[in-house]
DNA sequence: CGCAGTGAGTCAACTTGTTGACTTAAGGTG
DNA sequence: CACCTTAAGTCAACAAGTTGACTCACTGCG
């Protein structure tokens, strides 16, 4: 395990991304891509593709092109409404609130029983107030300026 | 920004990768991916091909089929050593080191310089601590059994 | 020697995402 | 009304990974 908190956060989040894999498609039959579109959606729903593409962090055309296996297999509906130039609006079906719902309890209800499982309990972990410091850092880093060529200290010319 | 803990280090991890690969484009011209794979490399090297890809969290073949164009751009060796069946060692070239070594020093003190910076001086971040926290919360996902069908509480037959 | 087994690498087919060009519906302005 | 401009979605070409089947070098054992 590293040492970098960089590292240890790729580690930690491929770990918890196989774990949530392993539970839905034992126990709904899906996987972690496919509940994670339907979960981002159930927080914003009605919404419209683009919209979601920048929640999912994935571009539009990624989102175009799989709504229409998700409408064929009853997990969300696509309106266009008239007015509304091309947009169209998203929204999850029962089945697709089901899921969203019930395996969004289990998974959370899993991971908040790691977090205070007793062999973390050497160090505690304080889930809502690493969360704010996470939040505070995350944000911080989306107002950095994108360091251009100026910014970083030694571009290696003497590599080329 | 969520609460949810999950969210939030997903979020993370997306803004400390489009930050790095920022500054990865802008100082040396490449790419964060390119990066990763030259630096797990190099603290490993000299490394076959299949555990290369086991530290990465890539498959063998991922790795396979970049292999040729990184010895073609002279960022890497690749020497097959008789006697050894057909593992593949890899190495980096001095060109390789360097740009590990001078863009992940770069990158670790503006990184440093994030988590120390003023505006979070609200509830600052012990980074030693968190990481060690992290490491530990990942060590024990990993032992966590893969949760089979019945480790799901409820599986939905009411969806079908 | 001969020959089945194992482990590393490679290949073809497929999946999922991106990019940049394109289409189309509104909206504003002469 | 005619003509740009803008914004949303779609398409084709490409990029990077996965899977499962395959090749090939070595190993052990009869």
């Amino acid at each position: 395990m590293s040492e970098r908190l960089t590292f240890t956060l790729h580690e930690l989040i491929a770990e918890l991304d196989a774990f949530a894999d392993s539970a839905l498609q034992a126990g709904w039959g899906v996987t972690f891509n496919h509940f994670q579109f339907l979960a981002v959606l159930y927080d914003h729903e009605p919404v419209d593709m683009t919209t979601l593409a920048r929640c999912l962090g994935v571009t539009k055309a990624a989102v175009s092109k799989r709504v229409p296996a998700l409408v064929e297999d009853g997990w969300i509906t696509a309106a266009s409404q008239p007015g509304a130039g091309r947009s169209i609006l998203l929204s999850l079906t029962d089945k697709g609130t089901a899921l969203v719902r019930d395996a969004g309890e289990v998974l959370e209800r899993e991971f908040a029983a790691m977090l205070t499982h007793p062999s973390l309990a050497g160090d505690p972990i304080d889930a809502p107030r690493m969360n704010a410091q996470l939040v505070a850092l995350t944000a911080f880093i989306q107002q950095q300026p994108a360091p251009g060529p100026g910014a970083v200290h030694h571009p290696q010319e003497t590599l080329a």
